[in-house]
DNA sequence: AGCTAGAATGGGAACGGTTTCATTCAATGT
DNA sequence: ACATTGAATGAAACCGTTCCCATTCTAGCT
């Protein structure tokens, strides 16, 4: 009864080795019954036992502190229960949130989430892909980085579904979850012309890699033309030496003879508006005489006075909704259907870094 | 030669169907070799194949797309490859910084992590320590929520080495890797009373769940005490009722009759000064007049004006330990050295928030 | 020539589960 | 009393690897 008899009771009670951890076999046999039998009281069948062996099981087990081994489990099933998550760049807030979303949707489902971080590199792309592969992930769902390697076609061709997130591959047809980037190029645009602004810069990381980055560029420079505004548009790596971005800002804000329409700054996401608002706020730049904006909501936009105006992301939603679109393709009867495009709306928040004067 | 029997090749080659991942049985067959000289093939043996028997078999995987099966791997050798982390909170930029740090490590070694979340809930972290149980894991790094289940002694007597970040358990002994927080704390003093601060208010979140905030806020009253400062504390949970927060502080803020010192405030972790500075950005107060500072770098540390002094943490770094001290565990030689505890010192950026007038 | 060491290769037993199929046995119907 | 059924249980095959043993063969030695 005692602390130490626990202790004893707790540590040596295993007949076999101390630290190796029980198996099902070692269970059936302290039973006294078939490892069958212990097989069903894991795996939801329990019943079709007696109250009798299900006691005995139950005793048994917890005595051992057996777990069944999911590796042996998903070798014979073929069910692993793992979803594959490749981000491009972890540490980017919407990546994060997209990831918790998915995770939450995961764990409702009785599915667990490996999350694999590429850093933007398609090596490490390639290798996580293969990594995941090779331990019969049910789905993957990917931010991709680079291009579509054959790994993905690998993956796809060997049955695994694939999402993809906020980034299209050029080649490769597959559901995609994502924001309407073309909504959401069109609300920012609305906002600021109605707030006043007439001369817009669009600031974007360079959008090689990234089909999303180009989308939204692309209907930048479009609108601009069929609303007839004044723009231009600047892509440009961040973390590099800033003074790169300060100079062309300082370039595009520079007074003009010929215009004085007032200007306003469009950053393509959260990465952007930091090193934006950064280089601003280093040149002293009122926020709202010249206008700023982001694409993806910040917890600290509401902090720069006078706040920074956003268009938020469904970012949770974005995660969940696309763990949902993979649990519908391992549906066996919807494997081949045409690919799904789920594209979400932008949410405005409006604050005073687009309001003039 | 032409892309048709190519296309062929690729698709139609499989002698079973289509579809299924193709095993090692399949290469060896199609190879005319032994199962086990592909095993060796693949499993760094390859010097002992004789030239030819590598070509052939090279060819045949290539052209079945063999990977091998990492579950049926792990199964007959133990070694799942596999590392769990298991993260309190994963939206808080401190864990982001510190899982980077780790998957970083653990790509350079071959392994993988496999990150949990637990939003602070002890069932969830139950739950997810079952689950990396059970792909038996080859060791899990955690940031502990809540006391030490017995999912985690279970874990631990079954062999796996533990190492516990930025949290310690009550009364559980394990590695522990994390921020030096008596000497945070006397770090942040030490500034504060340079800079001229003589009443501190220091506010946490609730200290129940987390050592660390515990130790922090106990080493702040300790060295009130001993350094003769004014000051009090505060712990409430945020994101809840903002108004709570705006009151506390306007009460510490309150003109005195008595005193006349100069005020600061010190924020136990990221998401509180994120909560403080948005608090006292809604009661307009000045920076600076009043102290702010606060333990965890962010992002946006340097855009409120006048910039915001913090004490970083060597996140990344952190990380980077927490899974080489795991490692080292694992070497059977190590496996039953004392807990060793490694503490990392903060560093402090000091901003215009601590100067004062 | 006869013998042996060592390299190259393959056969088959694990690994820890699930699953199919057979077996036992008591209860029911006629 | 006997056939029929269905519930409770177990034996053995299988999942895709690794790994311990053979086994074969060639080259080098006495």
């Amino acid at each position: 009864m005692g602390t130490v008899s626990f202790n004893v009771g707790n540590c040596m009670c295993a007949d076999t080795t101390s630290t190796t951890q029980a198996t099902i076999l070692q269970v059936a046999q302290d039973a006294g019954v078939s490892k069958t039998s212990v097989s069903r009281y894991f795996s939801g069948e329990r019943y079709r036992l007696s109250p009798g062996m299900q006691q005995r099981i139950k005793a048994s087990a917890t005595r051992l502190g057996y777990r069944p081994n999911q590796m042996a489990r998903s070798l014979k099933g073929g069910r692993s229960r793992l979803i594959g998550m490749v981000v491009a760049d972890i540490r980017n807030p919407f990546s994060i949130d997209v990831m918790h979303g998915a995770e939450q949707a995961c764990r409702e489902q009785g599915l667990s989430l490996v999350v694999c971080n590429t850093d933007n590199d398609p090596n490490q792309e390639r290798d996580h892909l293969a990594l995941l592969a090779s331990y019969r992930v049910e789905g993957v769902i990917i931010n991709a980085a680079g291009q579509p390697s054959q790994e993905l076609s690998a993956l796809a061709n060997q049955g695994t579904p694939l999402i993809l997130l906020d980034r299209t591959l050029s080649d490769y047809d597959a559901d995609i979850v994502a924001l309407d980037n073309r909504q959401a190029i069109d609300a920012a645009l609305d906002h600021l012309q109605d707030q006043g602004y007439r001369d817009l810069l669009y600031v974007s990381e360079p959008t090689s890699q990234a089909s999303s980055r180009q989308a939204r560029l692309e209907r930048f420079q479009q609108q601009l033309k069929a609303r007839n505004l004044l723009g231009k548009w600047l892509c440009l790596p961040l973390g590099q030496e800033a003074h790169h971005l300060d100079e062309a800002i300082a370039a595009f804000l520079a007074p003009e003879a010929d215009t004085h329409a007032t200007k306003a700054l469009l950053c393509g996401n959260g990465n952007v508006t930091l090193a934006v608002t950064r280089s601003l706020v280093r040149q002293q730049v009122r926020l709202g005489d010249v206008g700023l904006m982001g694409i993806d909501e910040l917890p600290w936009a509401d902090l720069i006075d006078p706040g920074i105006t956003t268009l938020a992301q469904p970012t949770d939603i974005i995660g969940r909704t696309a763990i949902h679109s993979l649990l519908q393709r391992l549906q066996a009867r919807d494997r081949d259907s045409p690919p799904r495009q789920i594209l979400y709306q932008a949410r405005l928040h409006a604050r005073g870094s687009t309001r003039p004067g």
